[in-house]
Order: structure tokens, then C-alpha cells, then sequence
DNA sequence: AATGCGGGGTT
DNA sequence: AACCCAGCATT
């Protein structure tokens, strides 16, 4: 690719990195590989701030990839509860167990090896290879391919394998192979502290006079992407089923949104319904057969938006009588248990409103 | 090549 | 309401 400033691009960059720039976080210039993929895995799709606290967390009670590798699932997934994006943690916990096992608890070394990681992918395994080992990989994430979109003026959409290849293939030459680290991360740096999404600060930007988007006035509308998601919308009547100070909950297994996470007895409908229409449900007469209880009352509305979903989440809690029955998937756990289990975010505000996991667990 | 996967901040 | 965030796995 002949493009030009690509010199000058990497050179001022350095330079502002070592003498302007002042962001500070736990994780920058860490060398421990376990402690860098342990940020990364939680940076993903993630913001610094809000990864922060939970990197820290993480890194106390998980001191080594050993101690990460021999915890349960449901423990580390309590960790994870509220971060999102699930699956990161079931993967983490995989490649931990195969870092321990497979690999004596020593972090691989070559970029091909924490490549094979489960849920690491190029940009993590540029970013460990270069931060733990100082390997010439260049990592390209969403700052990189908006200060590289800007600076060159490039116009293909960062959504696609075009322009993913294109991108990548740019982020390696423009890479300084001598120090890669820095060179990582001052670009992820300049694109959050610099060249930001909104209003970036290009009045101060050591790069503008070579900027393509810049000097053509392009700034707001780089990167460009295609893809318009279409967001659906779901209704969920949770069904708290009370005997004696315990309540049903299950583990989500399906492939759906919130695996791995639990939840009471749902109940979900095509359609908003009333508490009337919910009791009628073939849903709920197939769910709760012949249960006897006293409706306690129908919570307002939780609207949780996701990226491609709307959950609208009701909760109707019922008090059981007489002995409690064994529901198909549903395991009885004591109210005051529930904080050791990992919930949806829906379900974690409805529990805090509620004072449910307080007082009456 | 397209799609699904959370939660939160900013504008 | 729309967009984005230290992306990845699956189909």
C-alpha cells in the first residue's frame, strides 16, 4: 500500500506518547503475561472504566492463572456478573485450565500458541504477544481502526473482511517493530485520550497537518460501517416462587442471551400480557403444573436494552402452599443463598428495588 | 460473510 | 435514540 505520512505517523506518535502522554492504568506496562490476558479478556468490547474495578477484583481473588484455573464456574462467573458479554468468562475459565494443564501454568510465548487460546483472537493475541514479549504484532481494535480511517483517509467500512484485512495489514507496517508495546499501546492511548469517537481533540493533535480526514474536513464521519442491526423485542414474566424462605431459580444452558447465568422461572411471551393472561398461559400451566399459591403481585415493567434486544422483564411473585414441588430444571435454593449465584443485570435491579434479597431473603 | 453476544457512557 | 467501547465464536 503506498500511502503517505506513514513515517511521519509513526514517529510523532512515539513522541507524543512519551512526552504528552499521561494516561495511567493497573495494567499498562504490566510484563506479567496472566495479568495482561486477564485485562484484555475484560477489556473486550468493554471500557477502561468500567473493566477496571473488576480487573481488580479479579486479580486479588485469582492471584495466578493456577488459582484462576482451579476456582468453579459459578464462582468466577459471580465475579463476571454485571460485565456482559458472557461467553469471555466460559472461555476464560477454558483457557485458564489449559494454560494449568496443558502448559505447567506458563503463559504460552508465541503469538500462534495464545492464538489457539480459547476467546483470544488476533487483537488479544497481538496485544499479549506484544505487551508480555515485546513480539512484533501489531493490534488493531476499535481506536486503531478509527485513528487509522482519520489519519489516511481510508473510506472502507471497518465491518467488513475488506476492510479488516486492509486495516490490519496497514496497523503492521505502520507498527515500530523495535518497541511494540509502546508502539500498542500510545496508539490505543491516542485514540481514547486524542482521537476520540465525538469530538476529538484535533486543535491539540500532533498528527492534524498530516491528517487525510483532517484536512479534508472527514473527521466526524470516519471509520465508516454497514451494518444496520435490526433490534428485537422480548418479554420476560419471571415467576419468584416463594416456599418457606426458598425459591426457585435454573442456570440459563440455552444458546440465547445470559448463558451461563441464572434466573427464576420464566415464563416468555410473543407478546405483552396481563397478570390474568399470564396465569391463563399455556406457557404457565405447562411450567407450574397444579402448584397451589397466593399471588403476592405483578412488578412494574424492567427495561434492559441489550445491542440486539429489548428485554421487557415483569416479575410475578407467588407464595406456595402445602409442600414444595420438584420442577423440571428448577432447583430450590434458600433466599439467602442468592448472592452466590450470578444474575442477568434485569434481575440484579429487580432484587435490589425489591429489598427481596434483603429483608424477606 | 453475517450474526449474536451485555452493560454502560456520551451526545 | 444512536453510537461506541483494548472483540470473539459460530454458522
Amino acid at each position: 500500500m503506498k500511502r503517505a505520512g506513514k513515517a511521519f505517523f509513526t514517529e510523532n506518535l512515539l513522541i507524543w506518547n512519551s512526552e504528552i502522554n499521561t494516561r495511567n492504568m493497573p495494567w499498562k506496562g504490566e510484563k506479567d503475561p496472566y495479568r495482561i490476558w486477564l485485562s484484555e479478556i475484560i477489556l473486550q468490547q468493554t471500557r477502561v472504566e468500567q473493566g477496571w474495578p473488576y480487573y481488580e477484583r479479579f486479580i486479588k481473588a485469582y492471584p495466578t492463572v493456577n488459582h484462576l484455573a482451579r476456582a468453579s464456574d459459578d464462582e468466577v462467573f459471580r465475579h463476571w456478573q454485571g460485565l456482559g458479554y458472557y461467553n469471555r468468562c466460559r472461555n476464560m475459565l477454558a483457557a485458564a485450565r489449559t494454560i494449568s494443564k496443558d502448559y505447567q501454568g506458563q503463559f504460552p510465548h508465541t503469538y500462534e500458541s495464545i492464538l489457539a487460546l480459547k476467546g483470544v483472537g488476533a487483537y488479544t493475541a497481538a496485544a499479549i504477544a506484544s505487551f508480555a514479549y515485546g513480539l512484533p504484532h501489531a493490534v488493531v481494535d476499535g481506536n486503531v481502526y478509527r485513528v487509522l480511517a482519520r489519519y489516511f483517509g481510508i473510506q472502507t467500512p471497518t465491518d467488513t473482511t475488506e476492510g479488516k484485512k486492509e486495516f490490519t495489514l496497514l496497523a503492521g507496517e505502520l507498527l515500530d517493530k523495535t518497541q511494540s508495546a509502546a508502539y500498542n499501546q500510545a496508539i490505543m492511548d491516542f485514540g481514547a485520550v486524542v482521537c476520540k469517537p465525538q469530538q476529538p481533540a484535533c486543535s491539540s493533535c500532533p498528527l492534524s497537518t498530516q491528517c487525510l480526514a483532517y484536512q479534508t474536513g472527514r473527521v466526524e464521519q470516519l471509520p465508516l460501517k454497514t451494518k444496520k442491526i435490526m433490534i428485537r423485542q422480548r418479554f420476560f414474566y419471571y415467576i419468584i416462587l416463594i416456599y418457606n424462605k426458598q425459591v426457585y431459580i435454573r442456570k440459563r444452558k440455552e444458546k440465547d442471551i445470559w448463558q451461563n447465568l441464572h434466573e427464576f422461572i420464566l415464563l416468555e411471551q410473543p407478546c405483552p400480557v396481563t397478570q390474568a393472561e399470564l396465569l391463563a398461559s399455556e406457557g404457565y400451566r405447562a411450567a407450574l403444573p397444579g402448584v397451589s399459591f397466593k399471588v403476592e403481585g405483578l412488578s412494574a415493567p424492567y427495561k434492559q436494552q441489550l445491542t440486539h434486544q429489548t428485554i421487557i422483564a415483569q416479575f410475578l411473585t407467588l407464595r406456595g402452599k402445602g409442600r414444595a414441588p420438584a420442577l423440571e430444571g428448577y432447583q430450590l435454593v434458600p433466599q439467602s443463598m442468592l448472592n452466590d449465584y450470578a444474575f442477568p443485570k434485569t434481575i440484579t435491579s429487580y432484587l435490589e428495588k425489591s429489598a427481596l434479597g434483603l429483608t424477606l431473603f
